[in-house]
RNA sequence: GGGCGUAUAGCUCAGGGGUAGAGCACUGUAUUGACAUUGCAGGGGUCCCAAGUUCAAAUCUUGGUACGCCCA
């Protein structure tokens, strides 16, 4: 530590220092056995992730109340780690493969997730760089991935668990399916947008002779998705449509692939909407699936002519024409597909019901389609179209889950910060659907599922292989050897041998081989993986060391809050809320706060797209770490987004700047560390006063973080520093440090002072970490208070266990008010600011006279009144200015225009007389003084006192200008 | 279509039944003693509109308008 600061604070000289320090002394979680818990975990930021501004006020937000915490005492675990982000990591490696002609399947499954975790390792470590340079305090030594072969142990306890407990399950049916990555999403992956569309109407010719009743022997249908009709399976009509009653039951014979498929009535078909008749594709449509089930058909039974690419394939019937297949499903790369084939195809046999329109001109013209907006589902990762495609996924039993989390939501248990998101989280949860977790990957948790024949026994004991397939789910290879032995040997009585096979994507026959006395059964394991975040909500205690090392997981879980924001609500909160019932029997966290997005400075949401997007790491550079986390703190409010204003944030490296000034007057002026938590003893009234400044600002600041008001607690921390301590306390105890003073006095203010200032510094650590720390230090130094083993990071929350002194806070109040009076006074009078000015009291208040006494060196250095006499001014030309009660009379002759001062005092009476007036009137209305709260009649009277003897104050200074 | 949120000074936002605050910006002013990344002083607001409740509404209620977000 150097003896004397810099004139300058310069962000980038301090940081990387310090926060090497705290981590390499382990400060961000220091030895507390017997402390009381404090916990709040991460949200794992994917470790393909770099620090966007949306880190920045997450993290800052939990940092505070983490060093909040530490501060007072706790035993404060950040948890810190990384999201093996399932798409978005294959997605990279991926990427980087295509730049050297390379793919994935030029590997095997082994070697390819082997390049990833060289990649994870050589590249993974981005972001948590980037998240040590906002000083953000996370117990790194305990760092965690949710990968590691802990956290992958937990995970697959949940699933066998899950599944035991038939709360997973695979199913057949539609799944929002990415063609472009070639995997199932889950709902929440799928974004909707409104593109420009068409919507096509054709004609579906009925069977022979059959006919509607007004003899059209065809029904109309319209549809935005043409290229699914070869995959069309019913036409619906609504069971009370009348225009369609005779039909119920006929068919009609689909153009292009000649399938005969019935019409139904089924209440999914509006008859207000077009012609009243939909087409049904219940493979390739999530309406139509339904009213396929309901009309009798299997999901097994129904139609698929997309493949994983959606490219068209032949359907089972085998109707589909050569000419479609391996068509794309609709235009791409400017290639026609079986969209554009289909529409020509239906035109020129007739079938295409053109849609005629008015051109500008008012002339009639003919178009292929209706134009339309239509809501299409895009996938958030891969952002293609999403194709509804009939697949076997598997499934976790979201509204079983869901149930206690609403539950605990609703009683309070788990308080939803603000408020306002409860309606949104229980419509999201009261309306939960089943939640796909298989995804079609190489990276990420492997399903612990194998698939072998299934064996059905008859009655007599004898048994045969059916083509199903048996599922068999366990943690391990051994347990799934034991289970599947198990059952076969029960099946066929025959000792059996399991071979268990990871070959890849298996879809085809069983082995089952060998002789009656040793039979080998061979197992695949499902070659998908589970969604991330399924992984991801494990969190609150899979990172504690959950199934094992239960000392952790007892002291830290539950958790004690979760910051988020809003967007992953659905996406992980509610997950975790989900496992940590049903995993632990609890709720992961007791009150959950969501904040807002970080806007560009035009409010617009920041993508790259629109290249409006702001690098924290930039504004780290430019201002300062700590200026950065105190603008995202102060902007904090409850409930709304924050709009980027640089030029805030530059105010607050200014206040960094204050603060270091402050400290180097501090110590110019021999001011340095306290080395009491309890304030010093103190007889001189601006020390009593900013002692009691104190206390109540931690009051404050304490209330605002109880209800986590961020922004509340920064502008208290802010005020008090710079309204309080610098602009009054700094420059009343200037006078102590003057040449011939008291030394007992300047002895008791560098202890007032230096505590004061470590206070501040304290107070404003979790905020501003480094330059506190700095400070701290450099306090320190100056008296030989050696500080390097007593860091602020870990040093003590104020207690100043002190009370306000009422005297003293009236006695600089009234300094204060004079102080700002005076200069306004000769501000509009146009008196030079630092000219020195005599100064008469008549009729001094006791205030006044004791006042005068005890602090006239302040008086005379921030009014500028000197020397004052207490009695009556010699007649002439004067100022008046008021303080409290007490009008002083200021001569000036000569210096004063008498005319301007009238006006002065004129504005300033015209002013009370009219809030006078009013009060009066109020006061004088009976409804009030009788109806109203007594608090506010007191108030009122109050007021009116003081504003009429204000009047009356000026009424006679008025007087003495003649 | 359903839900949620927002509307307060030029800008970004707090607040909240007793006629309004912060930061920035703006105007004037100050320069040997912590700080111009500063000090001091000042100007600036029918608190979106309308009705209702109330002694009293910017604040509560209802309706409307505008903007934003989420879900279908």
């Amino acid at each position: 530590m150097t003896d004397q600061l810099p004139t300058t604070f310069s962000p980038a000289d301090i940081e990387a220092r310090w926060y090497q320090h705290w981590e390499e002394k382990g400060l961000f979680r220091p030895e507390r056995p017997d402390a009381e818990a404090f916990t709040i975990v991460n949200p794992p930021p994917n470790v393909t992730g770099s620090l966007h501004i949306g880190h920045a006020l997450d993290n800052t937000l939990q940092d505070i109340v983490v060093r909040y915490e530490r501060l007072r005492g706790k035993d404060a675990l950040w948890v810190v780690g990384t999201d093996h982000a399932g798409i978005a990591t294959q997605m990279v490696v991926e990427r980087q493969m295509e730049e050297r002609q390379d793919k994935r399947t030029n590997y095997s499954r082994e070697d390819f997730v082997e390049k990833v975790w060289e990649w994870k390792h050589e590249s993974g470590g981005t972001i948590t760089r980037q998240l040590r340079r906002l000083g953000c305090s996370m117990d790194w030594s305990r760092e965690q991935f949710t990968m590691d072969e802990h956290f992958t142990k937990a995970v697959l306890k949940t699933f066998v668990d899950l599944y035991n407990d038939g709360l997973i399950y695979r199913d057949k049916r539609l799944v929002n399916w990415d063609p472009k990555l070639k995997t199932a999403i889950s709902d929440l992956e799928v974004e909707t947008q409104d593109l420009k569309g068409s919507f096509w109407h054709f004609k579906y010719p009925l069977e022979d002779g059959v006919t509607l009743s007004d003899g059209r022997d065809y029904i109309e249908v319209a549809t935005t998705r043409p290229e699914t009709m070869l995959a069309d399976m019913a036409v619906a009509v609504h069971p009370t449509d009348e225009r369609y009653a005779s039909i119920v039951g006929k068919h009609v014979v689909l153009p292009i692939t000649g399938r005969k498929v019935p019409i139904v009535a089924d209440e999914h078909a509006d008859p207000e909407l077009g012609s009243g008749a939909v087409k049904i594709t219940p493979g390739h449509d999530f309406n139509d699936f339904e009213v396929g089930k309901r009309a009798g058909i299997a999901a097994g039974d129904m139609l698929n002519m997309l493949d994983g690419d959606a490219n068209v394939c032949q359907t089972s019937d085998g109707l589909v024409p050569e000419e479609f297949l391996g068509l794309h499903r609709f235009k791409r790369d400017g290639s026609l597909g079986a969209r554009e084939l289909v529409i020509e195809r239906l035109k020129e046999q007739g079938f295409l019901i053109p849609h005629i329109t008015k051109t500008r001109k008012g002339e009639e013209q003919e178009l292929d389609a209706e134009p339309r907006t239509i809501a299409t589902p895009f996938g958030d990762r891969g952002g293609v179209v999403i194709e509804p495609w009939l697949t076997d996924q598997w499934y976790v039993d979201a509204e079983k889950l869901a149930a206690k989390p609403i539950e605990q939501v609703k009683s309070g248990e788990i308080e939803i910060i603000p408020q306002s998101w409860e309606k949104t989280f229980f419509n999201w949860m009261e309306n939960i659907q089943p939640w796909c977790v298989s995804r079609q990957l190489w990276w990420g948790h492997r399903i612990p599922a194998w698939f072998g024949p299934h064996i059905e026994v008859r009655e007599d004991g004898s048994w045969y292989l059916t083509s199903e397939t048996h599922v068999f789910v366990a943690e391990t290879e051994e347990a799934v050897r034991e289970k599947a032995r198990i059952f076969y040997e029960q099946a066929t009585g025959f000792s059996i041998e399991i071979g268990l096979l990871q070959g890849g994507d298996f879809r085809g026959e069983y082995a089952f081989s060998g002789s009656n006395n040793s039979i080998e059964v061979d197992l695949y394991q499902d070659p998908d993986v589970l969604d991330t975040w399924f992984s991801s909500a494990l969190w609150p205690f899979a990172t504690l060391g959950w199934p094992n090392e239960t000392d952790l997981v007892e002291k830290h879980f539950p958790n004690n809050l979760l910051i988020s924001g809003f967007d992953i609500l659905f996406f992980w909160d509610a997950r975790m809320m989900m496992m940590g019932q049903y995993n632990m029997g609890k709720a992961p966290w007791p009150k959950l706060y969501l904040h807002g997005l970080v806007r560009a400075a035009d409010g617009a949401k920041m993508s790259k797209s629109k290249g409006n997007v702001v690098d924290p790491l930039g504004l780290i550079d430019e201002f300062g770490a700590d200026a950065l986390r105190f603008f995202m703190a102060a902007m904090e409010s409850q409930g709304r987004d924050i709009k980027m204003d640089n030029e805030r944030v530059k105010g607050y490296r200014n206040f960094a700047t204050k603060l270091w000034n402050a400290t180097r007057f501090c110590q110019s002026n021999g001011i340095g560390a306290s080395s009491t938590l309890a304030a010093p003893e103190a007889r001189l009234a601006a020390n009593q006063w900013i002692i009691g400044e104190v206390q109540q600002t931690v009051e404050a600041l304490d209330a605002a973080m109880a209800d986590l008001r961020f922004d509340a607690a920064a502008n208290t921390i802010y005020q008090f520093t710079w309204s309080r301590f610098c602009d009054w306390y700094l420059e009343l105890i200037k006078p102590v440090f003057a040449e011939g003073a008291s030394e007992t006095a300047a002895a008791e203010t560098r202890e007032v002072a230096g505590w004061a200032l470590d206070q501040i510094l304290v107070m404003l650590h979790p905020f501003m970490p480094f330059i506190t720390e700095e400070l701290w230090h450099a306090q320190g130094a100056l008296n030989g208070n050696d500080r390097s083993e007593y860091p602020i990071i870990t040093a003590k929350w104020p207690d100043p266990r002190s009370h306000v002194s009422k005297p003293a806070t009236q006695a600089i109040d009234w300094v204060i008010e004079l102080t700002s009076n005076v200069r306004s006074a000769k501000n509009e009078l146009g008196i030079a600011p630092g000219a020195k000015l005599a100064a008469f009291l008549p009729n001094a208040s006791q205030l006044a006279a004791s006042t005068i006494e005890r602090s006239s060196a302040a008086i005379e250095r921030l009014a500028r009144l000197t020397p004052v006499t207490l009695g009556e001014a010699p007649d002439g030309p004067a100022m008046q200015v008021t303080a409290g009660g007490d009008v002083f009379v200021i001569p000036l002759e000569g210096i004063i225009d008498i005319a301007e001062e009238k006006a002065r005092l004129e504005k300033a009476l015209t002013a009370s007389q009219k809030e006078a007036k009013s009060l009066e009137g109020r006061l004088g209305n009976a409804n009030f003084v009788e109806r109203a709260k007594p608090e506010a009649v007191e108030k009122a009277k109050a007021d009116f006192a003081h504003h009429s003897a204000e009047a009356e104050r000026l009424t006679a200074a008025l007087a003495r200008l003649g």
